[in-house]
RNA sequence: CGGGGAGUGGCGCAGGCCGGUAGCGCAUUCGCUUUGGGAGCGAAGGGUCGCAGGUUCAAAUCCUGUCUCCCCGACCA
């Protein structure tokens, strides 16, 4: 029975890659820096993706989808986007192959005249798009979502966190008037926020990045950042302000009511596999996955206990109406019928896969009239009474998904302090978590806190923590304290 | 690009110093016994030892070259 996941305690990378081993949600691709996500991730991925769908259409927007591929040229248009992305593009050079004797090379006659770039984001194919969408301010706004790939080619990577290909949604909106805009911008920070922490059960921070954090070619980047089990900050999504940037570089203008010609408004917003990183990191344990019911490819599993054939179909019997109970109720459950393994790998095997509930049916239950029931989060197992078992099932889903929030918005607060000095700041940011502190504005600073302690700011936080007050490090004038952490 | 480590069945590794024709655990397949917390026993299948050259009667092992991957740093809107 011995553990296959490491002590969290002990070495947190190590148990993070055994939690998503053990889960069975991706494995490292022989391709460098890129994953499979095998069934188990990619069901989580679907329903996390179906919730901000849902959420993305009530707020207005429609899915469409761009090419992957980007001419050299246009992500050259805008001189701040350029800067921000060349260092990590993937480069499409030629168009063929040709056969040499040890198998195939390039064939240097392919050559392309004008490179291919793997698109590393989509506002210069998208907005090259949008002039030819747009004469007339009656054609704004446009609200467009779109789900894909992307490739940032990155030094280090890691599962889900970091990897060379990801999947992602990226909003790209145009308007009329600054303010559309940035109420746009703010809008999908809101919705992102709501995401987080209604259906991931991960409490987040909400802010505006500082210049030097922010994306490039944006006015002013919204950020929510989650802050992981071993106190280091996760940036969980983005929603970027991109002022006319793009609209200028892209040539786009529309027509007003009073026969002007103006340049559109922008935003940009994404989010991306990333979450899965957050998520396992946000409420996993030293048994593998913890999952939140509203986002768990099942959420109810029944392990059925039996000693021959006649008691097998004894527990399938008893079982079979409750599973319908449950299904009618819009319960995700499966039954594990797997017969070649023992209930105590099973339990393991779900325990590891972060599935809520278990639901243990054996000769002992049927005959008391009682199921086992055992919650993921907690541990516990309790033995209950058939009756209105699926209500009792329902009730106790919603109360683990506000248990996880509870318990992960604890554990954020608990690590939540406030410093004055900068002598106090540097014994405290080595203990992780995050740090409120006065800051003066300046990147000479953020830079030179960032050197001596490897701590970054991660927002400048919409609700304040504090009054004005003096920057920790150089004494001059800080409107309000910022949110400093050592990062991912 | 700097520093370190590793390439041996599907996965994880031993063997290498001291050359003799490849082994262990997990997984897989078959059989029997099991099944309320990751089952036991027995049997079986599966490897041009990263690649190329060299030394040798003989190379996973020694020599030369080369490729790839991992970790730490640099880098990461």
């Amino acid at each position: 029975m011995a553990k296959r996941i490491t002590d969290r305690d002990k070495d947190y990378s190590q148990w993070y890659l055994d939690v998503v081993k053990e889960a069975k949600l991706a494995d490292h691709s022989p391709v460098r820096g890129c994953m499979v996500i095998r069934p188990h991730g990619f069901a989580l991925w679907e329903n996390m993706k179906a919730a901000l769908d849902g959420m993305f259409k009530e707020t207005g927007h429609e899915n469409a989808y761009f090419p992957l591929f980007i001419p050299k040229s246009f992500l050259s248009k805008e001189a701040q986007h350029v800067e921000g992305f060349a260092k990590e593009c993937a480069v499409v050079t030629h168009s063929r192959l040709k056969s040499v004797d040890n198998g195939v090379e390039v064939d240097p006659e392919s050559k392309l005249e004008e490179e291919l770039i793997v698109r590393p984001t989509s506002e210069t194919i998208i907005w090259d798009s949008y002039r030819n969408w747009i004469q007339s301010y009656r054609d704004l706004p446009i609200l467009i979502n779109q789900w894909a790939n992307v490739v940032r080619w990155e030094m280090r990577t890691r599962l889900f966190l970091r990897t060379m290909e990801f999947l992602w949604q990226e909003g790209h909106t145009a308007h009329a008037t600054k303010e559309e805009a940035v109420e746009e911008t703010e809008r999908m920070l809101d919705v992102y926020k709501t995401f987080a922490e209604d259906y991931m059960a991960m409490p987040v921070i909400t802010g505006k990045k500082t210049e030097s954090e922010r994306f490039a070619g944006a006015e002013e980047t919204y950020c929510i950042e989650a802050m992981m089990q071993d106190g280091k900050a996760l940036q969980a999504g983005t929603s970027h302000f991109l002022g006319q940037n793009f609209a200028k570089a892209f040539d786009v203008k529309f027509q007003s009511k009073d026969g002007q010609h103006e340049y559109v408004w922008a935003t940009s917003w994404g989010v991306s596999t990333r979450l899965v990183g957050g998520l396992i990191m946000t409420h996993s344990d030293d048994n593998g996955l913890v999952l939140p019911p509203k986002l768990a490819p099942e959420q109810v599993v029944v392990v059925p206990i039996f000693r021959n054939d006649e008691q097998k179909s004894e527990v399938l019997e008893y079982a079979q109406p409750i599973i319908d109970e449950l299904k009618k109720l819009g319960i995700r459950v499966k039954m594990d019928h797997r017969e070649n393994y023992n209930p105590g790998y099973k339990f393991a095997e779900h325990e590891a896969q972060g599935v809520p509930l278990r639901l243990a049916i054996g000769p002992r239950d049927i005959e008391n009239n009682n199921v086992e029931l055992a919650r993921r989060d907690t541990l516990e197992k309790n033995i209950v009474s058939r009756d209105g078992i699926a209500e009792k099932i329902e009730d106790l889903l919603s109360q683990i998904q506000t248990d996880l929030y509870d318990a992960a918005n604890d554990h954020m607060n608990s690590r939540t302090r406030h410093v004055d000095s900068y002598e106090e700041f540097k014994e405290e940011i080595e203990e992780g978590g995050f740090i409120y502190a006065h800051w003066d504005g300046t990147a000479e600073t953020e830079e030179k806190i960032k050197e001596e302690t490897k701590a970054t700011i991660r927002c400048i936080p919409l609700k304040p923590a504090s009054g004005p007050g003096r920057c920790m490090v150089t004494g001059n004038p800080s409107e309000q304290m910022v949110l400093f952490a050592r990062s991912y």
